[in-house]
DNA sequence: GCCTCTATTTATAAGCT
DNA sequence: TAGCTTATAAATAGAGG
């Protein structure tokens, strides 16, 4: 989505790629809610940004609660 | 996105609610995979399905080691 | 469940402030 | 450098197989 399109792959120009990751960053937290409301399901997303900070987001449950259910699964039901 | 403008609420019938899903997960692991690549970061995403199945991703780390990078984080910049 | 189609909504790349 | 605009790319709801 944009003006032009963007090819996949790394955005070497600094500024640009913290732009980029802000905007996508706050997207990909939106749909995540979106997913979470509409399906009713535990989720959980954590991102380091390019300059280190953390971002994260968890639906219903506190993200330690969605990190430990998925550490708890027996371990063949990691897969994905 | 769509023919009709959907609210953002659980959807009630559980065959749509799975194909929503199926859908709309698809569309979040490909968004998560352009912002690892295009800002070259670590990421992580954990879901449960309606029926209760994993899915996941991760970028160029393991899940495991995303996580870890979380769970080392002082308590302070857990904040996001 | 999983794919295809397509009208329509939504996200967003550049540019601008 | 974070926010606003807008043309355009991309995701997806619903229907059908």
């Amino acid at each position: 989505m944009g003006r032009v399109k963007l090819q996949i792959k790394r955005i070497e120009n600094n500024t640009n790629r913290q732009v980029t990751f802000s905007k996508r960053r706050n997207g990909l937290i939106k749909k995540a809610y979106e997913l979470s409301i509409l399906c009713d399901i535990d989720i959980a997303l954590i991102m380091f940004s390019p300059s280190g900070r953390l971002s994260h987001f968890s639906g219903r449950k506190r993200i330690e609660d969605v990190l430990a259910r998925y550490v708890n699964l027996p371990e063949n039901d990691r897969g994905g």
